[in-house]
DNA sequence: TACATATACCTAATTTATTAGGTTATTGAT
DNA sequence: ATCAATAACCTAATAAATTAGGTATATGTA
C-alpha cells in the first residue's frame, strides 16, 4: 500500500476488513443497499485495487476471492501522519471534543491507554 | 464542508490550518520545498476550493487572503466515521498498536481522557 | 515615463477515479 | 443437449483532480 485509498476503495476495503476474504457478489451485495453500484463496477474496482495491490486474490473453483492487503490501522497511520504529522495527543484531543463519549466509554479508553502504559514501563525496566 | 478535502487540498488546509490566513504566494512558499508545484497551481487549487467551501477569501489591498472554513476536528471526525463508522475506541486501540508512543505520551494521553472523564461525570451530576 | 514584478483571471491539457456495457466461457438445471 | 445464470475479461465513456500556460492589470522602482 504506497498509494492512499480512494473514497470508494475504502468502501470496498471496510467491507473486506469485515469479511476478511470474498467474492466480488459478496463485496457487491454488501454495497449495493447504500450504494447501488453495478456489479461490474465493483469487479472493475477491485481489479484496479489489485493492480494498485490494495487487495490480492485467488482463484476458488471459477470465482475470484479477494482480500485487503491494507489494514484499517495502515490507513489510520497514514492518516495520522499526513494530517497531524504523527501526533498522536493531537488527535485525541479532537477526538475528545467533536464526538460525544459516554462516561463509560471514556473510562474504557482510560483503561486501554493506563495498560498500554503499565505494560510500556514494565518492558522498559526489563530493557527490551 | 461537504465534499471531503482530496490528497492536495489537505496540504493546502493543514498549510491554512497553521498561518490561519494566507495568501497564495504564503501557501506556495511553504508548499514549494516538498511539492515543487507551481504558483499557478496553488492558485487554481485555492480558487477551486474556495468554489467547493473549503476555504474563504477575502481582499487586502491587491491580493487575496485566504483562509479555511473546514477544520482538523472536522476531518479527523469525518474520517472516525467513514472508517471506524464512529468507534473511537477502535481507533485509538490502533492508534497505540501502531504508534510508537512514549511512556510520557501514553501518560499524557491517560491524563488528557481522565480529565474528559471527571469533568463529564461532574456535569452529569449537574444534570447538564 | 518605462520597465520589471506580482497579482488575479481565464483556459485547457493531462491524469486519475468512477462507472458500466458488451463478450466469452463455464457451470448447473431442465 | 439446451438454456439460463454467473463468472472473468475487455473496453471505453464520463467525471473529477491536478497541473500549469497565457493574458491583463496594477504597483513600485530606476
Amino acid at each position: 500500500m504506497d498509494t492512499a485509498p480512494t473514497e470508494r476503495e475504502m468502501e470496498i476495503l471496510k467491507v473486506l476488513w469485515e469479511i476478511k476474504e470474498g467474492s466480488v457478489r459478496d463485496v457487491h451485495a454488501r454495497l449495493q443497499k447504500q450504494s447501488g453500484l453495478h456489479f461490474n463496477t465493483i469487479q472493475t474496482q477491485l481489479r484496479i485495487m489489485d493492480e494498485k495491490q490494495l487487495v490480492a486474490h485467488r482463484r476458488e473453483g471459477r470465482t475470484f476471492l479477494y482480500w485487503p492487503l491494507c489494514s484499517r490501522e495502515q490507513v489510520s497511520s497514514r492518516f495520522l501522519h499526513k494530517v497531524y504529522d504523527g501526533a498522536v495527543n493531537e488527535l485525541v484531543l479532537n477526538m475528545l471534543s467533536s464526538e460525544k463519549l459516554s462516561a463509560k466509554d471514556l473510562l474504557e479508553l482510560e483503561t486501554i491507554i493506563a495498560q498500554a502504559r503499565q505494560k510500556k514501563s514494565r518492558h522498559q525496566k526489563k530493557g527490551s
